[in-house]
DNA sequence: CTGAAAGCGCTTACAG
DNA sequence: CTGAAAGCGCTTACAG
């Protein structure tokens, strides 16, 4: 079933029908119904691959995340869906489980798949060869009109982006812990690498520094990026003996594991240590207690990365969109008991 | 940059760059390696849209699914993303975000795109126009050497299937409680239109019946299948003074909203009520209390649907496998207290 | 094993 | 406005 049977069956040239269906070029009514009956009649199917080759732009768009069942990446993906289906477009989703390596191969890949645009999403790697790597797809991608936009990474990478204020949210949750009287921190931190974590741990770092507050390295505990990472983090620290009153994980996700060691531990929170994270996922609000953490708007970050890689671009510069983070207080974090 | 230019750099023809870098047929070695060598002096990149058109399969398989930001298919499809990145695949997700038709539609666009195989992730509707609409597409695609796989429906569409004992399931989980002393029971229920909500409070109810319980249908609560229709249809039971000991949300997502719902009014669980799920999505057990549910492999779903798609069919029957689903006792669930 | 050529299913200048 | 034709970038019989 092919445009040329279309044509045939509406007794119109090859041409005529292209036109119709891709609603390229003014038809005569009488033409363009007989080809709308007989496409319809037929079932017809365009091929996208021979639209795409023809010349015709792809309705494709490729987002990479390091993992969709991580609820960060899944709200932001619900964002770019919905965007996507508003457009019209098609998303080709690839998770990279956070290897570097797999990042540049998909990227790769939807190079092959002339995909229209190609969203990041997620922290870049603090890594030479990999920044290199990419770059050397990303450029060739855009200067062959490919449109690429990122959420989270910037440093080598000179597109379009979304940026959460991740330093500034550090920094103002930071700074809403030492006002409930916390001098005492230690953080449960992701992978250093990673440039969300970094930046996060360093506005984190730097408020409690202009408060005359130190975090020594040895508070750090960097573990895996996940729930079972934050359930080590925590339950090193507290093999460690380290006496903190406010503990910071660098996300929910990660927040999520400590609360669950932290009990099994027999520490309350907030009564015997306090608990803050990182992004609001929709299920921290509804732990035992709700935790505290500084919001970001994930859907809306989606929906916005997607309409930076869309919009018109005449060569402009790249064009950064902050998101700020939200300190909201919620009962896992309470002032420290005196002692 | 094209396979021309390659075979040209290469001093060889067309059809040869095409076979080295297909690997579709043995070449002398010295051509192949001047092939390899002015691919990657060029970084070539090959053209998908080229090579499906040609004939080479697509390397594309599409999923279709409710909502990628729900933790049940965020799971599932975590699973689908690492078969497909085993195989070297792409993967085209769609959301519908529960509309029928758009689910339709994106059947529709997936054949457009050649996609070598789709996955429909999720619960079919009970709709006779729906179902038509599916078959219709489906059955073409089928035809033309397309694959079809699902999880969670069945009804009208025979092609292979994951399907998890919703049934069983639900009927399991009622002998859970009716052994730990219950009698009383509500449901906290999703849109019974959908084929897996129908199932799970189907094996609920019979599973009561045999005990000689009844289960009154003034004491289920259709609310919408999220965590705030889990917290309406909480709080709606409340409100019609229902006195049930034993509450059963068809999903985790609504129980997670219900046990927000009887926290807000002052009840304790399991001390006052009993609540349990279904699904197990990976935050459940971190609930305060921990909450009882029945568990579905979801990664492993994911992984199995890729599976069936992926496996040689010549004409063979539909294939069916069924994924039992194990009832984990929790805190949230504990005998009645006697009155 | 290698190459010239046809063909995959469309779109889009180019004439008319 | 409409049609014949070239061309998009590959793969794959078909000869050699």
């Amino acid at each position: 079933m092919t445009l040329e049977d279309v044509a045939r069956s509406a007794g119109v040239s090859l041409a005529t029908a292209s036109r119709v269906l891709g609603g390229t070029a003014r038809v005569r009514e009488d033409l363009r119904e007989r080809v709308l009956a007989a496409a319809d009649r037929l079932s017809y199917i365009p091929n996208a691959h021979a639209r795409a080759l023809a010349g015709s732009s792809s309705q494709v768009v490729g987002v990479i995340c390091h993992d969709v069942s991580d609820p960060y990446f899944a709200g932001i993906a619900g964002g770019v869906m919905r965007a996507a289906a508003a457009h019209g477009l098609l998303v080709m989703l690839a998770s990279t489980f956070r290897d570097p390596a797999q990042e540049v191969a998909y990227l790769s890949m939807l190079r092959a798949q002339r995909a229209r645009a190609i969203l990041l999403i997620g922290s870049g790697f603090e890594d030479r060869a990999w920044e290199r790597a990419m770059n050397a797809e990303l450029e060739p991608y855009l200067r062959s009109g490919g449109r690429v936009a990122v959420v989270s990474r910037h440093r080598a990478l000179k597109v379009d982006a979304v940026l959460p204020e991740n330093r500034a949210g550090g920094a103002a949750l930071a700074r809403a812990m030492l006002d409930l009287g916390h001098r005492d921190f230690a953080v449960l931190s992701g992978p250093r690498t990673l440039t969300t974590v970094a930046d996060r741990l360093a506005g984190f770092r730097e408020a409690l520094a202009e408060a005359g507050v130190e975090l020594p390295d040895d508070r750090i505990v960097e573990e895996s990026f996940t729930r079972d990472g934050g359930y080590a983090a925590a339950t090193e620290l507290i093999r460690r003996g380290v006496r903190a009153t406010c503990l910071f994980a660098v996300t929910d996700v990660m927040a999520v594991g400590a609360l669950a060691a932290l009990r099994d531990h027999g520490l309350r929170v907030p009564q015997d240590v306090s608990l803050a994270g990182f992004d609001d996922i929709p299920i921290v609000r509804d732990l035992t207690p709700p935790l505290t953490t500084v919001a970001l708007p994930l859907a809306e970050m989606g929906e916005r990365v997607m309409a930076l890689a869309l919009r018109e671009t005449r060569g402009s510069r790249a064009r950064i969109e902050r998101v700020g983070g939200e300190v909201i207080l919620r009962p896992s974090t309470a002032p420290p008991r005196r002692p």
